[in-house]
DNA sequence: GGCCCGAGTTGATTTCAGTCAATCGGCAGG
DNA sequence: CCTGCCGATTGACTGAAATCAACTCGGGCC
């Protein structure tokens, strides 16, 4: 089902914003109808990933923004001891590769979790675009502003003290995320693995693997390996918060 | 002589960007002359912040981007039921309030941690010089990369397991910040309560405190109140490191 | 100066998640 | 089809950090 899904999306692949299925939900949303084409100008086809293929690496020098058309990514650091750390998880319509803007190289490496479609926004031509355009350069903060608000999701998630809360959290807003994509926000398809999901966290496999079963004792989930079927959305919601309030609720410095 | 070194800011105080002592350590930096004098015409005085006063809060409508003049932030968000995730601490020459280009509102809050005063860019006038000046625009997103960047720094942090090695990696990074203030980067003062420290962490406050004195019993640190003095900056360097390798080392998913 | 309150520290105990280890099971390649 | 390998699960045990509790200290306020 879910490679059918893709090679459908593959199929679709068209050359401008103006056609592809993601509209509103990529950087063309509010962009009007002439500018839009100018921003197709801008956008450059990139090469399909396979599952494990590399967009960017740390290091890399700028070139462009990309935008996940199909599949998805994960991105994340690593240090020179071989720690990782992953930042994030990006669906269709999200645009990766901000971190490069500070110092005109990537800190950051960028992996398809499944097959993938990429455009590529090559940041020359979409500067000049954007500066004639001011609403494409309106659109264009508002995107980046998303990430850094995803990024606050994902440190409050983190500083949970509860791994389950962690991982209701985690699948309550992947779910809300397929969701926003019209797709289905009650049966999950986790394209990462479980180690991508502990380190994500914070946590051991162990554990996440632990929740997993857990959750579906509790009747929250029905698990198959990658598939997730959420069966208790309202459970799924409450375990988002259950925990005792400590150190957490402090007011000024 | 902390609030010695604070008056001595204040009088500093200048209307224009051109004549700032932060200077490249803020927007301005990559900015020539006269590109300058109109990015002044955009900054407006805020009022001075006074110790746990708001800059702005959840829900307040976008209306400028607002740099640290002196003093220093925390931001935050809070969950409907009164937990609190810190976000960042921000020093001078930091900006705040990206969060809110996404829905024109915030969706986080900004407190002062101590006597600080503010510049406000209105974002609206923002925008008009922005689009004017081409070379304002990538320092711009500059900045706003910087701030993703910062935030990558702080999951890695939280994803640490073993809490002291959080705590190092706490410290370096601040006492590296305090080093391109121009400060000190080894005698730190440490506007924020150990409150804060624990809940930007993810940490017990508790756990906090037994590691500021493990540090110290270590030779680590000298630690009394707010003022920390790094006796062994090459130790506390080895420290952000020390855990084993497990869940973190690992490819694609 | 003295009082009061909240931040901070320290100690005792508990608990939850990490670690180590064994096993399962699905997929890929032969 | 069989085999090998890696991701995933499960179990037993351990340990680090959370929790609960007592107490100190320092700063602000009268």
């Amino acid at each position: 089902m879910v490679s059918e899904a893709n090679i459908f999306d593959l199929n679709q692949l068209r050359r401008s914003c103006s056609s592809c299925a993601l509209g509103e939900l990529c950087l063309p949303a509010g962009i009007d109808r002439t500018d839009l084409d100018r921003l197709d100008t801008t956008v450059r086809d990139k090469r399909t990933l396979d599952r494990g293929g590399t967009l960017y690496r740390d290091g890399d020098p700028f070139e462009a923004l990309y935008v996940v058309r199909s599949g998805s990514l994960k991105t994340f650091v690593q240090d020179e001891s071989g720690d990782v750390q992953i930042l994030g998880f990006h669906l269709p319509g999200e645009i990766v590769g901000f971190d490069a803007l500070a110092l005109n190289r990537h800190v950051s490496q960028a992996e398809a979790l499944e097959r993938s479609s990429i455009c590529e926004l090559p940041y020359g031509r979409m500067q000049q675009v954007v500066s004639e355009v001011p609403a494409l350069q309106r659109q264009l903060m508002r995107v980046i502003s998303r990430e850094v608000i995803e990024e606050h999701r994902h440190l409050v998630m983190m500083g949970r003290q509860q791994a389950q809360e962690q991982l209701a959290i985690f699948l309550k807003s992947l779910a809300d995320r397929y969701q926003r994509l019209q797709r289905d926000g009650i049966a999950l398809s986790l394209p990462m693995s479980r180690y991508d999901i502990a380190n994500y966290l914070g946590l051991a496999v162990e554990t996440v693997s632990r929740l997993f079963s857990r959750l579906e004792e509790m009747g929250v989930l029905e698990v198959n390996r990658k598939s997730v079927r959420i069966l208790r959305s309202d459970l799924l919601a409450s375990l988002c918060h259950s925990g005792t309030t400590s150190t957490k609720r402090h007011g000024a410095g």
